[in-house]
DNA sequence: CACTTTTCTGTTATCGGTAACACGAAATAT
DNA sequence: ATATTTCGTGTTACCGATAACAGAAAAGTG
């Protein structure tokens, strides 16, 4: 491996003036500069995470605190995993893992936390390093999430455009801020239309939406649209429509909302509201990262669009030829 | 932070005493040993990962590379990765998750491996760091897996026990060990009950078996059991036997394979040989490092059971009660 | 008892970087 | 023209650990 000792020497000058070129570069004549590039270049050089690390008094570590159990860990997860490692990785950081069975937790230069619930707030106080959370919050906490609100909206305004008579909504029944901003998707876009909102909540298992169908069937009406707070409850009412005989997408239409992965084991493919879990991963790493250089203060928040995937379980638009 | 250099003033001795406490302890004496660990305690000694790593000229960063399309990720890939990230940890090693499009890979310890086919081998040569694999592989490569072969067997008797009269085994077409050994597995078992072999292969999505299913219909009798190489089979198995009309489990019972998500989509429940991913994970993890410590010397290979999960695409036994 | 060997602990240099200070040369001010 | 500031670069010390060597004390030997 070669060092900035190596570059020095090859280029003629101190390894400082080396590694301003690489921290400072502004303090560096541009002669000098070029000299170092042509340098390094040449030799190839990687700068040594761990010694930078150490200098630093960094860690070059991100903590990813998974707060849910485990069991209830929807598909998407790796996605954003993925989507965070990747980025971390651009920038020479590290992911660990830490999961409710780690009760401690090592050094790192700051943290990622998922699946938050009140309860847990209180103790995140604790830490130290700048924090980052993915999904929306209202504790002042910097954070990533999905519009969700503009979502449901979306999903409402989309179901009636098909003609769909009536809208119910099937919520999650947590109250966490990501479910009452679906509600709030719901209530506002039927208020836009003029329309009676029908919202139930459930826990957010396919085998309760599948229950609430069977149990209400028979005050659902044909030419109505479930829309509903996650693609796993929607999976539960696809099952027990078809099973009471209820046509879809005819008489029922469903769409669901993550579009990652239930979307497609769905038969047919759930019509749902996809969010790029991916992109948001990456997003909720930069968001940490320029926290941490801005020394922890304030950096907002980020709000993606989720995106309207059309499968089998709503009607085709007239006029629309089905891909 | 204390450092070394605390504990080693508390306890009065120098820093290099305090460091052999940790490192090499058998080459102090007992009696500066204890005392060491009083500091240490006291003060809370935390060992500063970076500098160690500097010092040892190691990373202390483990990299996962995810060799499939990631659309093609099946969800128990969170659970491996928790067990590894979780696992890693402790020894205070980070994670690094690289995909197929990060075409350059930075420096590491070491590799744990995932998703190979036959044609990344080559590739795998150029890594200079110790490799692990998750998956088994006739390239000589240290491995963790599930006991693929046994697993099957396992499934194929169970079916038998529950008076399934024919057997068919669905398996995934791939030409990776992995499938080999299921294939080997069910072929085995069938000899050693000597029962005719009717074995397919499919494109492991649940849109291939159910139209699979549909298309050989008529050619499938009632008390037949399936065996699935993998849970996503099997669920396309599900949909179209109640499609057609045939009764899960009385005429047609179904087994699937993996264990993770998938199953308790299903509806009912699948029956299915379930992996304990995330101790995979954990043993992946610890075989790297083991690795590592070794100087990348020859580790073997673990191999795991799978544990039949009981759902509803099976017959009870006589006498048993469903759970 | 003197002489070698072993056992234990401390000292020094090093891993690959960075911040803080030092210092000569160039630019600006008086 | 001299005093003062600015600029650009090099020197030194340090981040927190470890390996290699050094040296004193204890143990073993003849």
């Amino acid at each position: 491996m070669t060092t900035l000792n190596d570059v020095a020497k090859k280029a003629n000058v101190s390894k400082m003036t080396v590694s301003r070129v690489i921290n400072h570069p502004e303090q560096v004549t541009e002669e000098l500069r070029a000299l170092v590039h042509a340098a390094m270049k040449e030799l190839n050089y990687k700068p040594n995470v761990m010694a930078k690390a150490l200098a630093n008094n960094r860690t070059q570590i991100i903590k990813l605190l998974i707060l849910e159990e485990m069991d209830y860990v929807e598909p998407y997860y790796m996605q954003l995993l993925v989507g965070i490692a990747n980025e971390l990785d651009k920038h020479a950081y590290g992911l660990q893992l830490v999961t409710k069975r780690n009760t401690q937790i090592g050094d790192s230069d700051g943290y990622i936390v998922c699946g938050m619930r009140e309860a847990d707030y209180e103790w995140l106080n604790t830490l130290e390093k700048p924090i980052v959370l993915f999904g929306e919050n209202t504790h002042g906490y910097n954070f990533v999430d999905s519009d969700n609100q503009k979502s449901i909206e979306r999903a409402v305004d989309y179901a009636i455009s098909l003609d769909y008579e009536r809208i119910i909504f099937v919520g999650v029944d947590v109250n966490e801020p990501f479910a009452i901003s679906r509600e709030k998707g719901y209530l506002s876009a039927m208020e836009r239309h003029n329309k009676y909102v029908s919202m139930f909540r459930l826990e957010n298992r396919s085998k309760y939406s599948a229950a609430f169908v069977r149990e209400n069937w028979e005050t659902f009406v044909p030419n109505t649209a479930f829309i509903c707070a996650s693609d796993r409850l929607a999976l539960g009412i696809i099952r027990e429509v078809k099973e009471q005989g209820g046509s879809i997408p005819e008489d029922f239409g469903v769409i669901g909302h993550d579009g990652v992965f239930l979307d497609r084991i769905a038969y047919p493919y759930l019509t749902t509201l996809k969010q790029s879990v991916d992109k948001m991963g990456a997003a909720t790493a930069q968001l940490v990262l320029q926290k941490i250089n801005a020394s922890g203060s304030d950096q907002g928040n980020i709000l993606f669009d989720t995106e309207l995937k059309l499968g089998g379980t709503t009607r085709l638009k007239k006029n629309q030829i089905h891909t």
